[in-house]
DNA sequence: ATGAAGCCTGATGTACACATCATCACGTCG
DNA sequence: CGACGTGATGATGTGTACATCAGGCTTCAT
């Protein structure tokens, strides 16, 4: 909900509250690739009519979340590295320009949330988990992405973010070494955040996008290396 | 419609074909801002239901076409240049991607394509139609953005350049110096379309990318000028 | 026993009736 | 005479029955 916006009707509201419930269960996999979704239960579930859910499901839909098939059913969308480098590519490009159009110096309630965040990482390292690993992202990319005052380009990135996060979650659940993996990402989000928090505090907001750009392209090639184990060519970014 | 894709429902093409006709409309101003739109109407126009009507002003809504008010009516958006710099300041630095991420190098068919529509600006130029203009301007856009390979971008791209498009027949129709106008903008249109072509032919798509950016920044501050006539203020971008 | 044809089930896609909401015109009251 | 309240009207939002489609299971013929 964007501050200055009307309220609107609640029919709104509960839209939006269905949308982002949804899109956070296919990222967190709550529902995974392949699961099919049954309209009339999700209608259920949130005391409507089939409706405004499929509404919702055709936003998903066109953000390549989900892939409607008549006569068999409502599908999350498989993903593959491969097919993702593509859009890993463009979020690399994009991550340099937060800080440098229309830069939005954070003031000190968002500093505030980014300590929070890191004290919320340091926890992560004694315990670590990978759905509250992958949560942690997603709420620092938030806090990322109000590093531009450029509306477009924050929407954009949001829906670039939201089509690659799960693929993370998928391959570290296939991977043989997943303790070790997920406590070497944890330790490089670590990092990348205090980078990040130093460069802003520094005011030095592009320095900020550089290092965002740098995590990116080597999280890409991170995945890209676990699932071509035997790869002989370096990730393409 | 992607090729390779798989051909899918009739369903799936009358839902394009009317999404491609009604946004054509709005960014033609066939529909032009304010107009109300009733959905029986369009019902009754395509052959079809309120529902897959519906579907498609959802999806012009969510890319800020249309504003579907309950009570009221679905409505086009208005547009003012003052809030779409935002989305050109983006849409100038996205087109330096292009030709620099996952360069495409034109075919034989895609130049004749090219020099197509530079013979159609020529015949623009003795007989100027702000109409014709807009559309060439259309063509002109698809084409470039196969200057790269990357999906993603194109879709994005496409995205901004639909939210923006429509802004220079609505300042251009509310003018004084209409005529002069037009005339002015096909002329430099035609020098972008040589000049990139020139570029392309080189082999040079970084340099296709770059006079992008600079036509799109220059058009930008053409408008803001229209439309700020005493503004000591120069384009904000 | 095996293969193919056809039905049966359950899903999404469509159509339509109804609910809800905003606007405007009209009438009534102060 | 003016202003406020109320109902008519017409729009979008919702709920639901039905159409359409794909896939699996059964069944019959070879």
């Amino acid at each position: 909900m964007r501050a200055g916006e009307t309220a609107g009707s609640e029919a709104r509201a509960r839209y939006e509250r269905i949308y982002h419930t949804l899109r956070d269960r296919i990222c967190l996999l709550d529902y995974p690739p392949g699961m099919r979704l049954r309209e009339e239960d999700l209608a259920a579930e949130f005391a409507t009519s089939r409706t405004p859910v499929r509404r919702v499901l055709a936003r998903l839909e066109d953000e390549g979340l989900l892939r409607s098939v008549h006569g068999v059913g409502t599908i999350v969308t498989d993903i593959e590295i491969d097919d993702l480098q593509q859009v890993y590519q463009l979020r690399v490009e994009l991550a340099e320009l937060f800080g440098r159009v229309a830069p939005n110096v954070p003031g000190p309630e968002e500093m505030r949330q980014y300590r929070s965040l890191l004290a919320r990482c340091e926890e992560l390292v004694r315990k670590p988990d990978a759905r509250e690993f992958a949560r942690l992202n997603m709420e620092f990319f938030h806090l990322f992405t109000q590093l531009t005052a450029n509306e477009p380009l924050r929407a954009i990135s949001e829906r670039l973010y939201y089509q690659t996060t799960r693929i993370w979650l998928k391959t570290a659940s296939r991977l043989a070494a997943y303790e070790d993996m997920l406590l070497n990402e944890i330790h490089v989000f670590q990092r990348e955040m205090t980078d990040i928090v130093a460069a802003i505090e520094c005011g030095n907001l592009l320095a900020a996008g550089h290092i965002r750009r740098a995590h990116i392209a080597m999280s890409f090639a991170r995945l890209y290396a676990a699932a071509h184990p035997e790869g002989a060519s370096a990730a393409p970014i």
